[in-house]
DNA sequence: GTAGGGTTAG
């Protein structure tokens, strides 16, 4: 349609249009629409200004303008013909969430007409909702049929949201029409990979990427792969090895990736170093995602006060800073300042999520504050309409459990509204141990069991609730049913890091050269915690060789023996001890 | 001209 009187240049409005609404000025340019329909520019055709403005309209979340403007293109015959109109309207109401009228809309397209940029329109749509792969699989398994060819922008659609035994035939797909190699996909089947736990496969498409299509994304693809799959070692040695090859400079997510494994590590050291590389960068001192994964790495090193201070100096909080912040009170027993800091959050209109819910009934839970977990848990439905998930019930049964109310705490497990997982059974059994137990600790390892059987860690847990209650028999028969299961217990270690060099502990270790005066700061230390000396002098007259000497207690003890009054003492536990050997963590 | 990959908290 043509509409023309006025004299100024038409296609510059065209033009202007699209740069405005590509620069983000949706107003401005849902303005400048409106101004060029009435002024009816000459050789202005309304189909070329039609898809931003539709765009536009859906970035503000303006539906009532979207379907205005719908309309306008049916007046104009632009529908259903028209791909960039018809591409542009099913993309702005997939992202006004209006799925259903982007499924009207497009079943009015004649079958086998549709462009592929429809398709592709139609599929993120489907992505963004919450279960969608089946429909999803269902489009491009017509598009195919069809005979539409899919290009790459529909598998960067389509994979993400395909469920992970569609990936390896997904990346056939991609790789016999060619696509596979085109970094954008390469990156998405990274991830993908990544996602469902298939680090190797992921590190083989990266390794197979020729240097010049391997761009920052794919580095960082590789560094978020390891960071969220726990490989820590990897994280630091990839970060090091990009570091040194010139074509690509870090960006902030890159360092997002690494200060996760440090703050996951404890790695303060190398951690305060990015802290310091960022400090120079003045274009990542306003990026919030970078503020909040420092938080977190202060937090989780036990620098409470350095976190505060970030927290306190960011321009823009966002609830993932808050929750971070809560947790780290939470973690480190500031029960208290961690729901003063919820109450600041609430008061600045910031609505908590499931999340942050969870953060702030742990901080009850390891702060003793039983009534006030139980208050939010029981409020926080009606209050932020926060359903609560398996975590919140695991929260709150080991809050329950800390407090001594088992009853209370089965009880609840009874009355879920779904079936208990494993965390949940294995809460009240952590809660069997603190409070001896033996019954309903057989009872919830029977559950825990079945439905996490290779678990080692609840076997230890029940062999120990026996142990202490001197049911030897109890533990040979755990010991029996691990032999038979081909289960072994894994080696819990701990370390500190002193004086540049890291000390290694497992539990009832001797090897180390301050062997004998740190088991005697143990005995102290665990006598003063029990308000016990009796309990120091029969443990160690009785116990040869001594046992039950869990790693960490070993590794706080060597940090109290050798360090200052006040100083910090970081220890890590239970990971794998290959990051030992990561070269970063050598002095 | 349309569709769009990597990022933090539990």
């Amino acid at each position: 349609m043509r509409v023309g009187v006025s004299s100024s240049g038409g296609h510059l409005s065209t033009i202007r249009l699209r740069d405005i609404a590509a620069a983000g000025r949706h107003h401005e340019a849902l303005d400048l629409f409106r101004h060029a329909l009435r002024h009816s520019e000459p050789f202005l055709s309304v189909s070329s200004i039609l898809p931003s403005a539709i765009l536009s309209a859906a970035a503000l979340s303006l539906s009532p303008a979207a379907a205005q403007l719908h309309s306008l293109a049916l007046k104009s015959g632009l529908l259903p013909a028209d791909p960039f109109v018809l591409t542009a309207l099913l993309s702005a109401y997939s992202r006004l969430r209006l799925l259903p009228l982007a499924c009207r809309l497009f079943d009015e397209v004649p079958s086998s007409a549709a462009p592929t940029s429809a398709f592709n329109a139609l599929i993120s749509g489907h992505a963004l909702a919450p279960v969608s792969s089946p429909a999803i699989l269902a489009l491009f398994l017509r598009m195919r049929r069809e005979a539409v060819p899919f290009d790459d922008v529909t598998l960067l659609a389509l994979l993400p949201a395909a469920p992970p035994v569609a990936i390896p035939p997904l990346h056939g797909v991609a790789f016999r029409a060619a696509l596979a190699s085109v970094s954008s996909v390469s990156n998405c089947l990274l991830s993908c990979y990544s996602r469902v736990g298939a680090v190797d496969f992921a590190r083989q498409l990266f390794d197979e990427m020729p240097d010049h299509r391997k761009d920052l994304i794919s580095w960082n693809a590789m560094i978020s792969c390891y960071a969220q799959n726990g490989l820590a070692h990897q994280v630091l040695d990839l970060f090091d090895t990009m570091e040194h090859s010139a074509s690509v400079e870090p960006n902030a997510v890159t360092l997002i990736g690494v200060l996760s494994t440090c703050a996951y590590l404890g790695a303060h050291s190398i951690g305060r170093k990015i802290e310091n590389y960022i400090s120079q960068k003045p274009s990542f001192d306003s990026n919030t995602y970078l503020k909040n994964a420092l938080i977190n790495l202060h937090v989780r090193c036990g620098d409470l006060a350095r976190a505060r201070t970030i927290f306190d100096e960011m321009p823009q909080r966002t609830i993932v800073s808050w929750t971070a912040m809560i947790a780290g009170y939470g973690m480190h027993g500031h029960g208290e300042e961690a729901l003063r800091l919820f109450d600041k959050m609430i008061e600045v209109g910031i609505r908590p999520d499931g999340i942050a819910m969870v953060s702030v009934l742990s901080a009850c839970s390891h702060g003793g504050m039983a009534d006030k977990g139980m208050w939010y848990f029981s409020s926080m439905k009606t209050a932020y309409g926060v359903v609560p998930s398996r975590a919140h019930y695991a929260c709150v049964v080991d809050l329950l459990g800390r407090a001594g109310q088992l009853k209370e705490a089965w009880k609840l497990i009874e009355s879920m509204p779904v079936e208990p997982d494993g965390p949940i059974w294995g809460a009240l059994l952590g809660a069997c141990k603190i409070h001896k137990n033996v019954e309903l600790a057989e009872l919830a390892f029977e559950r825990v069991i079945e439905l996490e059987p290779t678990n080692v860690g609840y076997y230890v847990l029940l062999s120990n609730i026996y142990s202490d209650a001197g049911r030897l028999d109890g533990v040979a028969r755990v010991r029996a049913i691990m032999r038979q299961r081909g289960l072994k217990k894994d080696p819990g270690c701990s370390y500190v890091d002193h004086k540049g060099k890291v000390h290694l502990f497992m539990a009832d270790d001797h090897s180390h050269p301050q062997a004998k005066n740190i088991y005697e700061m143990v005995l102290r230390l665990e006598a003063m915690v029990k308000n016990d000396s009796e309990m120091y002098g029969s443990k160690r007259k009785e116990n040869l060789p001594l046992t039950g000497f869990h790693s960490e207690k070993l590794a706080i003890a060597f940090g109290l023996l050798n360090t200052e009054a006040g100083a910090e003492i970081v220890v890590i536990k239970n990971l794998r001890c290959s990051v030992l050997s990561g070269p970063l963590l050598k002095p």
